[in-house]
RNA sequence: GCCAAAAUAGCUCAGGGGUAGAGCAACGCUCUCGUAAAGCGUAGGUCGUGGGUUCAAUUCCCACUUUUGGCUCCA
């Protein structure tokens, strides 16, 4: 059964399809000599990579978008036809990409090419729209020129791509263009100067994040919630260094496989230290400081570990990407009979911090042994099954991504969905069965037997950085009242009401609201304008009216407007939506 | 790391072989104001860094750094 929504999604794409042979057609006509490779539909449009005799610039972006619509206009036909491998291979002798793909099809595979007209030909399966007719002149936009690889591969040739958008009808694609917009205005990297938030600085150091005053107030709102939900989850913090010995590197393995990963060492009283990349060593070295009983496990040790990695130059972004980051790590580290309940524990927990911070909609990813790996079989095959217990007892929707775990244990990440449809990758739960061999981690059990116990790792957030950058987005910097690092803008209609409103900011200061008056020599209007710039949930307006009657009006963020609400009963919404996390 | 583009005041951006300009922000003064920008004035830049070409470079060329859009990578 092919439902509807399929139906309109193949339609969508046979269009973009042809859109794509319509650009290197344009292509083509502007550069003879262009080398084709290929050119798929994609969510939301489609691309080509060419190799070119010269880098495109944004005006031959423009001469192709007209070239295309050029083309459109010709009701040029699209047509089938099947060639035997001499013939295609014959045909596409002058097309090096194209010779590849073909020998690369197998024997009893069928060969067959597109002609569009006599304007340009490509080796595909198809399909296509009959004629350049069905497509829309107005439903699409070359959007960018970009490098890529072929094939994906960073040791062969880096070829052109040109990105384009492509829809139905140009209604669709205008909100599509509307859509990309938003994003733009969401970027956390623009809302967080906006908002002044954070910051990065070549001169200090590329991937470094540097917290301002307003950004790290909701970090402390995050990590304080993180601590406590923590302790009653059973789990203990530690604290462990920013550098360690060789030795410990040595020893986990990192120094073999992620050198490159790490940051160069140090040397000092002629001993190499290097900066963490991670900081399960340093969980298992209090681990390993004493004896075990199978009585003392599990252990839950959590921190906020911040560690270091040379991540490769053209991957950084903004606080998505970053070089020096927190992990909310946590180590669990139990007997084998505990460790189901322990995974089921760690995946209920992680679903309720991910949904106190808005996030609803929730999926999981469960990947399974590759092909290179360490520990036993059966460990591999217990953990993963308890994993997807843990998946269906909770009832998440999973994808199984066969192959894909580390070569230490498998794991389940789990991906949220923001307000805007992306999707990010946030907890991830991983079995180590590396370095329990390593460490020669042990416990004695019942039977009087020293045995190795599991080890996983998590994350709930990831990273305090990432996640921080995926909180602005999906939020576009307007929080939920708890996490606003203003929470309430006083603001006295004149300077003749500034001591009533130092009064109100006290007592709302006293409540544990997160509070500034704007004192400035601004009219009123100005100041409402920039704490609603600044996206400041509620603007307590104080004027004569309100000092007489000890009371405010409420301005919300919303532009809703609540006007002589007393002030104790303003204090006391205000703390109720801080407490249910709730926007204004 | 690779391909491409960019870097001018705190921010957003204009300019261009003869040592720079706007708006906002900042600062000062006037206004004391009722729900999204009061008015006037002042100050602010080795034009990312280092080389080269030139009588002269912020402008042209090269290298580097960083950023942006992608690709690859993300133990």
């Amino acid at each position: 059964m092919i439902s509807k929504e399929q139906k309109k999604q193949e339609k969508l794409n046979r269009m973009r399809h042809s859109m794509a042979h319509v650009m290197a057609g344009a292509v083509l006509k502007l550069m003879p000599e262009a080398k084709f490779a290929i050119g798929p539909a994609i969510e939301n449009g489609f691309y080509y990579d060419f190799d070119l005799p010269r880098k495109l610039t944004n005006e031959d972006l423009e001469t192709i978008e007209e070239g295309m619509k050029e083309i459109i206009k010709e009701n040029v036909p699209f047509e089938k036809e099947v060639l035997t491998r001499d013939q295609a291979l014959e045909m596409f002798k002058d097309q090096p990409y194209k010779v590849e793909l073909i020998k690369e099809l197998s024997e009893n595979e069928e060969i067959s090419i597109f002609k569009m007209g006599d304007l340009f030909v490509d080796l595909c399966r198809g399909p296509h729209v009959e004629d350049t007719s069905r497509l829309n002149a107005q439903g699409f936009k070359l959007l960018s020129i970009a490098g890529a690889y072929w094939r994906g591969d960073e040791k062969r040739p880096m070829l052109q791509r040109i990105y384009a958008t492509a829809f139905g009808d140009g209604k669709a694609l205008k909100a599509h263009l509307e859509h990309l917009e938003e994003m733009e205005k969401r970027d956390h990297r623009r809302v967080g100067k906006e908002l002044d938030l954070f910051s990065l600085h070549e001169e200090a150091g590329p991937g470094l994040v540097y917290w301002h005053p307003k950004g790290a107030r909701i970090r402390v709102t995050i990590e304080d919630f993180w601590r406590k939900q923590h302790y009653k989850n059973g789990y203990d913090m530690v604290f462990t260094p920013h550098v360690g010995k060789s030795w410990l590197w040595e020893t986990s393995g990192h120094l073999d496989f992620y050198k490159e990963g790490m940051y160069p060492n140090m040397v000092m009283d002629n001993a190499d230290y290097y900066t963490k990349p991670m900081n399960c060593p340093f969980h298992i070295m209090i681990y390993n400081n004493g004896k075990h009983s199978y009585r003392d496990l599990p252990f839950r040790w959590a921190e906020l570990g911040t560690v270091y990695r040379y991540e490769r130059s053209g991957t950084l972004h903004g606080l998505l990407r970053v070089r020096g980051f927190t992990q909310d790590d946590a180590h669990l580290i139990c007997t084998p009979d505990q460790m189901q309940d322990e995974i089921l524990e760690v995946l209920r927990f992680s679903l309720f911090m991910l949904r106190s911070f808005g996030f609803e909609n929730i999926s999981a990813y469960l990947s399974t042994m590759p092909e290179k790996s360490v520990g036993e079989k059966d460990r591999w095959d217990a953990a993963t099954e308890s994993l997807r217990k843990a998946i269906e007892a909770e009832g998440l929707e999973y994808k199984i991504d066969e192959g894909g775990g580390a070569f230490y244990g498998p794991k389940i990440d789990l991906k949220v969905k923001d307000t805007m449809g992306r999707e990010w990758q946030l907890s991830t739960v991983q079995f180590d069965f590396n370095l329990p061999d390593r460490f020669n981690m042990t416990f004695v059990d019942k039977d009087g037997v020293e045995k190795k116990p599991y080890v996983i790792h998590r994350a709930l957030l990831g990273s305090i950085e990432r996640f921080f950058g995926v909180l602005i987005e999906n939020y576009g910097g307007a929080f939920p009242v708890w996490l606003s690092p203003v929470q309430v803008k006083v603001i006295p209609v004149s300077n003749k009401f500034d001591e009533y409103a130092k009064e109100v900011e006290k007592s709302l200061r006293m409540a544990d609201i997160l509070v500034e008056g704007d004192y400035s020599d601004d009219r009123m209007n100005a100041k409402i304008r920039n704490a609603q710039n600044q996206k400041i949930p509620y603007m307590l307006v104080v004027g004569e009216k309100e000092m007489n009657e000890k009371a405010v009006s409420i301005r919300v963020r919303t532009g809703e407007q609540k006007n002589g609400v007393a002030l104790a009963d303003a204090v006391s919404m205000i703390q109720e939506k801080i407490e249910k996390k709730e926007m204004p």
